[in-house]
RNA sequence: GCCCCCGUCAUCUAGCGGCCCAGGAUACCGGCCUUUCAAGCCGGCGGCGCGGGUUCGAAUCCCGUCGGGGGUGCCA
């Protein structure tokens, strides 16, 4: 029984999508179930949209979730090169052998003239597939398009007839009819090999035993169980890696089985996509989302473990994945119940721990900076405990503590108009000079001062408290009060009350 | 159009013939607590798309229907 190797293999264009993200996540965890291997792959054949920022972006994002691989960029193993451009030479020795043993051919249609063909099709009502016009040529109708300047494509025959059936990991049994699919496209006319043909090569050449994917590719599905076939029968694939030099299959290599993956919809139910607001994992990296939390419920987006637990960390989790339990149905991408998930985690953290994980979205909020002033530090520190059980992502922490960690209050109108008129004023005075003159800056101190203004004064505490939150924070909101002026300087607490004083009307 | 996949509370899901007049979580609503905002605790609302079968018995099996999605590319 050959260990297992899984792969994720995005394509360099854009940002790792939470679909992308949830799809290496499933491979990663069958990996580390089965002690196996998971492998990363770049595919980057598509010169016109793939971008080595993409890529080095993806890795970025793969590593903040903690999704490392066992072979890949940055990651030697025995079957590499794992870029995709890098391993061009196999492709053409494939392709050449398709050729010779006339499983492909070149066709010389442009893309204008196979689009008008597609419309007529569509128009007549018939299927829209290639129609195999290219199928047979004579070596003259080959030789005056080539005069033409016309560059080929080259594609793989397929049966015209019978059916192709797979056992899918995840839906079972699939049964496609042959005619339902046409000559397909393996090589470019710009000469780089298509994501079939790439795909399977290497699926193939490096002994992947599992292809978990989205099902959006379930329908490429029958066109790379034939490609493999025609590679694997008759050693093509073995010829084409000893003929370019590459490393051969793992001993025991056979044919990769298949799962394919519910995709992640939006609130259209549609394919997860850009305009369905934020579906860059790192979009979620920024605004406080934690990783192990990702994972968490990424890995719940389409796979339970008891329909009951959903709280695992990803050791739970990779004790506990696997495909029987990954459902068929999308899943929307439900961000109310993430953030309640992060919330959570965030009452986990101790002191410690939430403070350094606060510090990157503070910096980015330009209130610290990257390492910390030790009285940011300080500070931090002492507000994770107020903070803790109220954001649930970190980002929410900003706008709470912010008038802490700056020289001026930015006093909200809303605040000003509700909370500083009189008997404010009278409650402001108070509680400056009763805290200038305590005589410990500690919590006990100053919840007894300013219940003693309350007193004094004659309100109940709400209506005391309030204003020196104003007064200090410029905001009606803010962390407990008592305890959060003690972490401040008495001097910059005092200063703030007394000018608030001139804010009081009515 | 054709092919394929999917269909349990608003959302993620459990359920694979009786344990379910359907369970958990999130969201939402109400109460308690309370110096703001939260948190916490307690309670509540809410679903098997529809129609036929099969069966003593169906959310679970079969057929049909409707609905949604994916594919149909020299994208992946």
């Amino acid at each position: 029984m050959p260990g297992t190797r899984v792969r994720f293999c995005p394509a360099p264009s854009g940002w790792l999508h939470v679909g992308g993200a949830r799809t290496a996540l499933f491979n990663w965890l069958w990996a580390r179930r089965t002690g196996g291997d998971f492998v990363l792959r770049i595919e980057d054949t598509d010169a016109d949209r793939v971008s080595a920022e993409s890529a080095e972006g993806m890795l970025e994002a793969l590593r903040w979730l903690g999704l490392d691989w066992d072979e890949g960029p940055g990651v030697d193993g025995p079957h590499g090169p794992y870029v995709q451009s890098d391993r061009r030479l196999l492709y053409e020795q494939v392709v050449n052998l398709l050729l010779k043993a006339d499983l492909a051919y070149d066709a010389y249609e442009t893309p204008e003239e196979l689009e008008a063909a597609r419309e007529r099709a569509a128009a007549e009502g018939r299927p829209p597939g290639y129609d195999g016009a290219h199928r047979d040529l004579s070596d003259e109708e080959r030789h005056r398009y080539q005069r033409e300047g016309r560059r080929p494509t080259i594609r793989l025959r397929t049966p015209d007839e019978g059916t192709v059936a797979w056992d899918d990991e995840v839906r079972g049994r699939i049964t496609i009819d042959w005619s339902t699919i046409g000559d397909f496209v393996i090589w470019r006319a710009d000469e780089t090999p298509t994501y079939y043909l790439a795909n399977t090569v290497d699926d193939l050449a490096m002994g992947i035993t599992l292809v978990a994917r989205g099902e959006d590719l379930l329908s490429a599905t029958p066109r790379q169980l034939l490609l493999g076939d025609l590679l694997l029968r008759d050693r093509l694939l073995d010829d084409a890696l000893s003929a370019a030099s590459y490393p051969g299959r793992p001993a025991d290599a056979g044919r990769p089985g298949w799962a394919h993956l519910p995709i992640i919809v939006g609130a259209d139910r549609k394919k997860l996509s850009k305009r369905h607001g934020d579906v860059a994992i790192d979009a979620y990296r920024r605004a406080g989302y934690l990783p192990e939390v990702m994972v968490n419920f990424l890995a719940l987006q389409g796979w339970s473990w008891d329909g009951v637990t959903e709280r695992m960390t990803a050791d739970d989790l990779a004790d506990r994945f696997s495909f029987d339990r990954v459902g068929s149905n999308p899943a929307y991408f439900d961000t109310d119940k993430l953030r309640a998930m992060n919330g959570d985690r965030i009452k986990e953290l101790d002191d410690g721990e939430l403070a350094e994980r606060l510090q990157p979205i503070l910096a980015d909020a330009d209130l610290i900076l990257v390492p910390p002033e030790p009285e940011h530090a300080r500070l931090i520190l002492g507000l994770a405990p107020l903070l803790r059980e109220r954001i649930q992502i970190l980002s929410e922490a900003v706008p709470l503590v912010a008038p802490l960690f700056r020289e001026e209050v930015v006093h909200e109108d809303a605040a000003v108009a509700k909370h500083l008129r009189a008997p404010a004023d009278r409650v402001l005075d108070a509680a400056a000079a009763a805290l200038e003159e305590l005589e410990e800056w500690d919590v006990a101190s100053i919840h007894a001062a300013l219940d003693g203004v309350a007193e004094q004064v004659g309100v109940g505490r709400g209506k005391a408290f309030q204003p020196v939150r104003v007064a200090v924070f410029g905001s009606a909101v803010s962390p407990p009060l008592p305890e959060t002026l003690a972490l401040l300087d008495r001097a910059t607490v005092v200063a703030r009350i007394r000018a608030a004083r001139d804010l009081v009307h009515g």
